[in-house]
DNA sequence: AATCCTCTTCCACTGAGTGGAAGGTGCCAG
DNA sequence: CTGGCACCTTCCACTCAGTGGAAGAGGATT
């Protein structure tokens, strides 16, 4: 079950990461832990389909198929479609670094990103992962997940700055202001020099994603930021909600 | 070779498409060309991998595992990363539907987009492809393809519209002038109401992409509209040129 | 020219993958 | 309530697709 031949075909594929995005041979077939010559075969079927190209060096990276594919998941099609031009506006109004995250499992999962030629030492990327207690996006999350998620996460509050927070009551204290105020923030619990904002994006009821915003300092301007959250954040539901999703022909 | 376990889990992935973003298992085999009980058992292991995921009527989707291997790509690492902040500003400026495209084979592939909430009628999406001789963008990567690209190309244009240019030597006579000019329009020649303006995205000597934009009419605006694909494709081409592509921690 | 690296090809062996068939579930119509 | 339909899941004996060690080709470095 560990290596049927599906399993490592996907292997190779997950040996790639944000650090590795081209990988030779040899170096492909040690990170997913097959014989050379099994990974050669494999590699070649994955490449024929599209699912990997070769750049000018030889090197193997991920194909324009599976980027294609990739936009067919739900995350890409409905939310951040949905999401698109509000984050611009939002961007447009406040030039802050605005993010959009889904939770997976335990952790974050940054979906859709705008950020300026320059800006605050910002640790997400497209695509990455960071842990919930330590960003505004993550407590927001965090606040409106299953009550067995929560105390999961509870459990391994690992310190990433001298500001994260990392002791449970503390943070489930956070989490109740969290719901009670429709908002989270962060003080550079995540990296020194950041501090967060994030409200909920709902779809109907139930709490589907989180929009959040970096900026260097918030004490100054935080109401007028949250609000212009809110409002994008109100705008995608109702764009999620709203009249079976605009069809492009 | 058309049937190895292998190429049968990806003909699975391939079996969705724009139009079908999530399937029930039958269907996923027919699609596949697979006997139901082995598309069960492959399907079971895409899905334990991430690669695929379930809807909450059953139905499956694509996963977010390959969303992320997506974004990995060097379509999206690369070049839409440099381009992202060029086509905000260029929107910003112009309101104008803008887009990015490479080719792909004899077709284009839209890579990035950018639309206002209101929109002239345009059909890219995404992710999708359209013929060449057809679009603005289109025009770009075929006058800088290789001379075999444009003459299979040229072999094969399909009329679209009333507009749509389909003799040879008219096409081959515009791709002469967009060298000179250093840019593409087209008028109404993929969808009736649209015209579009494009300009080649260079890394060093080689044209990577095009980049483009679509309004209702161009007579007035021309000049002003070049001027500022040209502005936004040269601080592209510096991007990629630039110190090793900025990496984010 | 010797060494080291990665890539490619080969082929006899064998167990992983196959898929028809049977059974389960849930829905709708008569 | 019952039969029919459409979809999903499980089973298991057969066999052919996948395996991977080994050997050889290419290329870079010393």
């Amino acid at each position: 079950m560990g290596d049927s031949v599906t399993s490592r075909a996907l292997a190779l594929l997950g040996a790639f990461d944000g650090e590795n995005r081209s990988l030779c041979l040899t170096e492909l077939a040690r990170r997913a832990g097959i014989p050379l010559a099994t990974a050669h075969r494999l590699v070649g079927e994955l490449h024929r389909w599209g699912a990997l190209a070769r750049e000018p060096g030889g090197d193997y990276v991920i194909g324009r198929r599976i980027w294609q594919l990739g936009l067919l998941a739900p995350v890409q099609s409905g939310l951040t479609q949905a999401a698109s031009p509000f984050l611009h506006d939002l961007y447009g109004t406040t030039l802050a670094t605005v993010h959009l995250a889904v939770r997976d499992g335990l952790e974050v999962l940054y979906v859709e990103r705008l950020a300026g030629h320059v800006s605050v030492p910002v640790v997400s990327r497209v695509g990455s992962r960071l842990p919930m207690h330590a960003t505004g996006v993550g407590k927001v999350l965090l606040a409106y997940a299953p009550e067995e998620v929560r105390l999961e996460v509870l459990q391994n509050l690992t310190r990433i700055t001298a500001y994260t927070v990392t002791q449970p009551a503390r943070l489930l204290d956070q989490l109740r202001r969290v719901r009670a105020e429709g908002y989270a923030t962060t003080g550079e619990e995540m990296s020194l020099g950041a501090c967060s904002v994030a409200v909920p994006v709902r779809n109907g009821e139930t709490v589907v994603a989180a929009l959040g915003m970096v900026v260097p300092d918030l004490r100054r301007q935080l109401p007028r930021l949250v609000s212009a959250l809110q409002v994008a954040a109100h705008g995608i539901s109702r764009t999620l909600a709203g009249p079976a999703s605009v069809e492009w022909k």
